[in-house]
DNA sequence: CGAACGTGTTGACGCCGTCAACATGGAAAA
DNA sequence: TTTTCCATGTTGACGGCGTCAACACGTTCG
């Protein structure tokens, strides 16, 4: 009768709550979503729960742990959104594109949760080392995407590290327009949105494409 | 010493300040600069300029707004860094390429004021609309550098609006790289940021450059 | 002179993150 | 089986925070 693995129960005494921690990663990643991070409170997360106020210490060190952990949760969905657009078109130019948009798409469905991931990077490695290596698995879908793209002369054989931070940039400032608007002088129609997008992809091929003339410098 | 339950008080000299929103703003700015934006507390802040805990709230609606007024801040230090690295060589691709650094130069040393420029603008708009003017004008000094140099044929004549966000974008995310270190696999020495500022100017060159053939789709 | 007003002060409130001490109950050891 | 142990959850307490209300001071202007 129990549904999955052998800790799954929770009869009738509710004292212990059976997967504590992944409720509460799910709770802050709700509440950060739906009302950004600085509404997230551990209080209000054990009272959403049902639960005291400091179980939440069982499971994470303190605050920025758990936010960590969102990060951490955060990076695997990415990880996720891109790898199935990729191999939705692998190996082409279309699947490429369809990764940028999913980039983008992904940050505009969830700005909070990529602040997050985003914002004090460097601090929230210091609090869970395994962060690095959830963000870094993301980030090699894009190395390993332009390596096989190289493989098809798709574009320069240029280093691929190097051609995917420059290709990550480009995305990360064209999803950070997307959340907040832009600097330019008018409206933030999503037309506006979609021609600046289409306008950095074409500069984008036009710099790292093989069909250009190479290297100056 | 009357007595009418009359606590110690500061001597009259001292009783007004003379220019204490300035003096908060940028004590406000110290801070965050030296410890990051967390560490920014307004009895902190009254403290330090021997204060009284709320004496802020006579020039700032809240802990919001004082953060608005330092992203301000920032944006107006930041177009005149950008201001002053283009008229170096002003109409000149070296000009173009001293703004680049100039703002990565400015986000490596000010990471913490960076990110409250850029981690939530658009709450912080809400806060103060004037923030918006500040922003709009520093990125006004990279839509007037592409245009002029449009006029000396050293970039391609697209819509310069959209080729400052593309630049921007490149830009921003290598500040980012700069702020947080890298996802790749390996150090940030020093040596691999330029070495990728190098490789980003060189395909952001090739992207917007007039050497190239035009534009596809 | 006195009233009005901008500026700074104290007191209080409720919320927060966190620690220490205690409670509970399932699993391992006896 | 019974006993012990330990991961997990709870309550209490502490200090710090942002913010509001009420009050004090001193300048300025009628």
């Amino acid at each position: 009768m129990p549904e999955t693995t052998r800790p799954a129960r929770k009869p009738a005494s509710q004292y212990h709550h059976g997967d504590l921690r992944r409720a509460l990663l799910q709770e802050a990643v709700r509440t950060i979503t739906e009302d950004g991070v600085d509404a997230l409170t551990l209080r209000e997360a054990g009272r959403r729960l049902g639960v005291s106020r400091t179980a939440l210490y069982r499971h994470f060190s303190d605050k920025s742990t758990l936010l960590a952990a969102v990060a951490r949760d955060g990076f695997q969905r990415f990880r996720d959104d891109l790898l199935r657009a990729w191999s939705e078109a692998a190996g082409t130019r279309r699947g490429f594109e369809l990764m940028g948009v999913a980039y983008v798409r992904f940050a505009v469905a969830n700005p909070a949760h990529y602040r997050v991931m985003f914002g004090d990077y460097r601090h929230l490695c210091d609090k869970d080392p395994e962060l690095k290596a959830d963000a870094e698995a993301a980030f090699r879908v894009l190395v390993e995407a332009l390596t096989s793209m190289q493989q098809a002369k798709l574009v320069r054989a240029d280093d691929p590290v190097l051609q995917a931070e420059f290709v990550w940039a480009v995305v990360h400032g064209l999803a950070m327009f997307a959340i907040d608007g832009q600097f330019g002088p008018e409206s933030s129609t999503s037309g506006e949105l979609a021609g600046l997008i289409r306008y950095a992809l074409q500069c984008m091929r036009t710099g790292i494409g093989v069909d250009t003339a190479g290297a100056a410098r």
